[in-house]
DNA sequence: CTCGCTATGGAATATACTTTCCATAGCAGA
DNA sequence: TCTGCTATGGAAAGTATATTCCATAGCGAG
């Protein structure tokens, strides 16, 4: 064992873990895999939890702490007792205070955008119909070519259905229109459009989805009300109300269902092909 | 001595001290008044320390451990642990065990990605330091002009960051490699460089962040742990942890964060505009 | 002033944790 | 296939910490 001296702080330790954790054996690794990802959790247990939680035996994890230069595991913990930030007054006392250190502070901004997210979640769940949503993911799941147009504020949700798709195997294509193009007659008969506007809503997202229900392809709309002008074009409708904030939408509440549609329709396919 | 139950939380906790501080005696008084100016120490201290500091016996601070309803020092001790670690634990096997299960309908599904969205956020108010957040809004509104480079998942936080800033009038530039083109000469001394990217890493990204910061640019990184190769790129580092489901990272807390950035930075602009 | 009660400090004990050690399993090279 | 090395798990030893106990100091009441 190369006798160093032990890492000084946190930042020294990080840099020591990455450095030897290529040539590490396979629990080791474990070991060190667990404390990069929970760096918070060192400082408040003992080893046997540390250990059971990165699925190692206290043994391990000692042999782990003394690769990384300290004499055990005590000396390493010591390091993060003593830079250790407190989380607690758990979170609404957190947040409150949060809030109240300076009016147009950063961190009080972020804890309005915080207490915000959590409420459009919340409102989330009781405003998505649960028929609506099978229906929506049995048409994508059946549809031989997924195009998804978003555009402005949703083109965010847009390019990340798209790279969710994508990375569960369905056959994808993002109408970005980058540099003007419009693809709307790639969309065929079998295929489904996924269409995300919000108010004010984007004339180019409306007149795609037309385009794609007069194809003969299935739309699904996500869109903030009722009042939509998607709600002509297509029966499936996902309403996401979400707190604005000035020009601001908060994505929180529709990035969550747009996971939830990869993820189902992504299940879906699979289990369809397993089944043949 | 009345035999009462366990506080069952920290507020339990101080109400109770509040409640019984006055007809303490001095030594069991000093290690109320102690426990109440710094909570936060109880979580990584022993008896022995806690006692020093309150500048009583270890035998009189169990004795206050008792008065309050505790069996010791380690039941109370646990309360404060067990407050700092959130129930975010073994959040991903859930969702696999879920997703064996195939009881996944698809509403059940969007329920749990709204728990986990929800979970994120809240983790979200305790892992960005307040100060690191002030200094990179700083940074990001004296800039003469924002690159936003995020690719991949990152890439729905980077194009809403660059729709953001731009309705705020910020400069702004997105990076999206589109047709692989490469414009990191576009990076001088006084922009800045927002950089997005989450484990595994997206090597371009990085190399963006690194070119940036050589070209003499202040560097913002949005990423995922310390051990972050954008790490020794920038001490800007805002980490945001976030559950992850697979490949499919949710972006509520990120997003969050991300809005967070544009108002206060868009905020910061108009201000200074105004004042001279 | 004395008695009796409570508070206090320190030492003794018990407990829990860390750390080490050893036997064995696994693996690579001869 | 055998040999030697490394990795691993489990248990034992050591250490630090929590907890209890008791002797005594302090204090108020009679």
């Amino acid at each position: 064992m190369d006798a160093v001296s032990a890492p000084a702080s946190i930042e020294e330790l990080l840099d020591r873990i990455m450095e030897v954790s290529d040539g590490l054996p396979k629990r080791l690794r474990q070991c060190a895999d667990y404390v990069v990802a929970n760096p918070d959790r060192i400082a408040v247990s003992t080893v046997a939890e540390m250990a059971e939680a990165a699925g190692v035996q206290p043994s391990a994890f000692m042999r782990f702490c003394q690769v990384l230069g300290f004499s055990g595991f005590s000396q390493m913990q010591r390091l993060f007792r003593d830079s250790y930030i407190p989380a607690w007054p758990d979170y609404s006392t957190r947040l409150e205070k949060l809030r109240q250190s300076g009016a147009g502070s950063p961190s009080a901004l972020l804890a309005e955008f915080v207490e915000a997210g959590r409420l459009s979640l919340e409102t989330l769940t009781r405003t998505i119909d649960p028929r609506t949503l099978d229906v929506a993911v049995k048409a994508l799941s059946e549809a031989s070519m997924v195009h998804i147009v978003g555009l402005r504020r949703a083109f965010s949700v847009a390019s990340y259905l798209a790279y969710g798709f994508e990375k569960m195997n369905v056959p994808t294509m993002l109408h970005d229109h980058v540099g003007k193009l419009d693809s709307h007659h790639a969309i065929r008969a079998g295929d489904a459009v996924i269409a995300i506007t919000f108010a004010p809503y984007s004339a180019e997202t409306v007149a795609l989805a037309e385009a794609g229900a007069r194809a003969g392809a299935s739309v699904v709309a996500i869109t903030d009300s009722l009042a939509s002008p998607l709600r002509p074009v297509t029966p499936l409708l996902l309403t996401v109300q979400e707190a604005d904030f000035g020009d601001f939408r908060l994505l929180s509440a529709t990035l969550s269902l747009a996971v939830a549609l990869v993820v189902a329709v992504g299940t879906a396919n699979r289990e369809r092909q397993n089944g043949i």
